[in-house]
DNA sequence: CTCCTTGCAAACTATTTGCACGGAG
DNA sequence: CTCCGTGCAAATAGTTTGCAAGGAG
């Protein structure tokens, strides 16, 4: 019984083909592409054979990040992109001239961020930091 | 000669009305409301009986992006907000109750920001920093 | 069996573009 | 005058939804 099918039974989902191949697809994700698109899955899984909708894509994905499996980035306007809760909270560094994403976690930022909102008189929900940045050239 | 048609002329825009309009509108702008979606803007002229078309707001705000006059922000999916150039970089807190948006800068944060980009081997070309708040209650 | 899911197509929202006319310099 | 700029409508891109058929529990 693979993993998968408890994690969709845990979130409430009933275990079907299109869930367990999108979550296959988000969990074996290099470590530099872990950022997808909804058409990004929906062309993985039509090369690989899978008879998908993209409509289903896109539900499912929404299922996703309801269920907190899944976190949704807007890192350009115009499409999200999407990528596995891992647990841990990191930021992104999107570079301009190669598309790639890093990510990175500081907690300086981190503090300060809460200390800025404090003082303000709110409460911080969340928060989207995104360092859009090009290769050094030297 | 007012200092709206100066600008557009540096900027190497001829002299329109819907420009002059659209750029009176965001000067004139309340502090507590700096943010306009097209939409906004393109509401607000009809109101005040200008006749341009939507598609002209979206135009003369991509114009005015590209110029420098205007920064453009994606707070969340699906829509761009504008806001005037005040030469000063600052960043966002939005708040998820009353979809406020407050300005801030934070030093700290800024050089942390650079830091950790060099030390990735890349330059800072530009970035993004949502706070997303509610209200503290106490 | 009973709902939850899905695929498809149509609907939607935000934004962009083609085109002929009108206005700025 | 000569182009650039504009309004309108049609076109696009990304995403959502209605509906009837299919599948999980």
């Amino acid at each position: 019984m693979s993993s998968e099918n408890q994690e969709l039974r845990k979130a409430g989902l009933k275990v079907t083909l299109p869930r367990v191949k999108i979550l296959q697809l988000l969990e074996q994700a290099e470590d530099d592409n872990q950022h997808f698109s909804a058409e990004d899955v929906y062309r993985a899984l039509m090369e690989s054979g899978e008879d998908v909708g993209l409509a289903t894509v896109y539900r499912v994905l929404t299922q996703f990040e309801a269920a907190g499996l899944v976190v949704r980035h807007n890192f350009e306007a115009g499409h999200s992109v999407f990528e596995l809760a891992k647990g841990d909270h990191h930021d992104h560094i999107v570079c301009l001239t190669t598309g790639e994403v890093v990510e990175f976690f500081d907690e300086v930022i981190e503090t300060r961020q809460r200390q800025l909102v404090e003082e303000r008189g709110y409460e911080l929900i969340d928060h989207s930091l995104v360092l859009y940045v090009r290769p050094k050239k030297d």
